[in-house]
RNA sequence: GGAGAGGUGCCAGAGCGGCCGAAUGGGACGCCCUGCUAAGGCGUUGACUGCAGCAAUGUGGUCCGUGGGUUCAAAUCCCACCCUCUCCGCCA
């Protein structure tokens, strides 16, 4: 959520950076929240001070019935209940303003950073590393899609997966179910020198989904368990994000980094049919998630360290990969600024988005209202609290890693040899077979 | 799911419908005292928000689990919901 403040303070200043996402709808929804909270002002004004005089007679009134001057008294109850009458209909009208201007800010994406470069599309993301590793050209053996030759190997076996879940769902077996828990260990392994490792549950509130900016807007990507009034997370990032909702930190505690494997679920509405052979997308898949609670002035070196350590996990898996940035008119609702990981796979012929590294400023906190309190030079507390910075990112995808490993590891006689990052958590099996 | 108890400030804990943003104790911070430490003394100690001000700040409003209601006036009365604890039931 931005800062309504930033509203009335630079309205012109907000209306150009969020204008860069090229959308229309954001920025008309913008002037009717800046004229939603005119008004609201203009009715706490009125409506405070009748308050304050209703309070101010309600003294007088207890006074003078405690000296036995009833007539007094219930002559100023009767001014009271007038005052008290015209309180309760602004108070209404207030109720009324105040839940549209907060509906109006929820659907409000935050404000890119400032470097972020502009663009339309994905089709304008600037590669700002690599490609690392990428060959010219690759050997037909490794030109074989993931889903023939895991299927092959007996270690992927969507139709039964169809069977039990329905479309777009997947299922790995054997040596495949036993990488892709791989791939998980292998992740969090990479990332427990600085996160404390945490395992949050899977079904959350509508707050806890409000809070990182998936409700109220994207209601229909998210699985909903309605009669319990529960979600099943989209991501981890869900969870983590609201850790800490309605806290105060201390300012010489942060950053807090975390990080946690869960199974992520998406209903994916709308793209049937699109990349969604093998693991390329599904509706559950699991992932290791990082996340970072920050002082704004560490963010900025937490989005590097996050960007380098999603690039180390498939550099470390050998392979080929390049890092973009996420242009103005591609970046989702919450971005402050974006970079996304992508992995080459042969077999499919394309790059894999693995990795989706974001800075989300205050937008998430303010949601959530994470707060934390300033430290002065003196290391004193200062008076005050700010909202910390979030900052998030996946440290390993386990579907699409393990796509990739299926077909840049394929040899010619169809089996996939194992990385020699993930051998010690195989169970001793170094190249898979078709068993 | 059933029965009972409870949710108050950083923590513990009191609170008659008006004098309650809230006693008291603890903690934390500052100062005093002491050679140092301990003990003791004095003081400070919430968040959100409207308006005014460059600002320090001033001045209104809101917050005693959440949301409604009664009343001139609600932490205090009424209703619904949520959460915690104990017992029973169920259960990996």
């Amino acid at each position: 959520m931005i800062d309504v403040r930033l509203l009335r303070t630079d309205f012109d200043g907000v209306r150009a950076a969020l204008a860069r996402r090229g959308d229309d709808a954001i920025l008309s929804s913008l002037d009717r929240a800046r004229d939603l909270d005119v008004r609201s002002r203009e009715i706490i004004a009125e409506r405070d001070d009748l308050r304050a005089k209703v309070k101010s007679i309600s003294k007088d009134v207890g006074m003078l019935r405690r000296d036995g001057k009833v007539d007094e008294a219930e002559a100023l109850q009767a001014d009271s209940r007038a005052l008290g009458e015209r309180e309760q209909t602004l108070d209404a009208e207030y109720a009324q303003v105040a839940d549209a201007l907060r509906t109006e800010l929820l659907y409000i994406p935050n404000i890119p950073h400032h470097a972020a470069p502009d663009g339309a599309s994905d089709a304008d993301n600037p590669v700002v590393r690599g490609p690392v590793g990428l060959l010219d050209e690759y050997p037909e053996h490794q030109r074989v899609p993931h889903w023939e030759t895991a299927t092959d190997l007996g270690i992927l076996d969507n139709e039964r997966a169809v069977k039990i879940s329905g479309a777009m769902f997947t299922m790995q077996r054997g040596a495949g179910a036993t990488l892709a828990r791989a791939l998980c260990q292998y992740g969090l392994d990479l990332n427990a020198d600085v996160h404390e490792e945490i395992r949050p549950p899977s079904l959350v509130t509508t707050a806890t989904l409000t809070a990182t900016g998936q409700l109220p807007k994207f209601a229909d990507d998210a699985y909903a368990i309605e009669r319990d009034d529960l979600w099943c997370v989209p991501t981890a990032e869900a969870s983590l994000t609201s850790l800490y909702n309605d806290e105060i930190l201390a300012g010489d505690e942060l950053p807090i980094r975390v990080m946690a494997f869960s199974p992520s679920f998406r209903r994916e509405a709308g793209s049937a049919g699109r990349d969604t052979r093998g693991m390329l997308r599904a509706h559950e898949f699991d992932k290791v998630e990082m996340l970072a609670f920050a002082r704004p002035d560490q963010a900025p070196a937490l989005l590097d360290d996050m960007v380098d350590r999603a690039a180390r996990a498939v550099e470390g898996l050998g392979l080929p990969y390049r890092v973009i940035e996420i242009c103005t008119g591609d970046m989702g609702q919450s971005h402050h600024r974006t970079y996304d990981v992508e992995v080459w796979a042969p077999g499919a012929g394309t790059w894999l988005e693995v990795s989706s590294v974001s800075w989300f400023g205050d937008y998430q906190a303010r949601r959530g209202n994470v707060r934390f309190r300033p430290v002065g030079d003196d290391g004193q507390p200062v008076k005050g609290t700010e909202f910390v910075h979030t900052l998030n990112g996946s440290a390993l995808a386990v579907p699409r890693v393990w796509a990739a490993i299926v077909e840049h590891y394929r040899n010619p006689d169809g089996s996939v040899t194992v990385p020699d990052a993930l051998r010690p958590y195989m169970r001793g099996i170094d190249v898979i077979t078709a068993s």
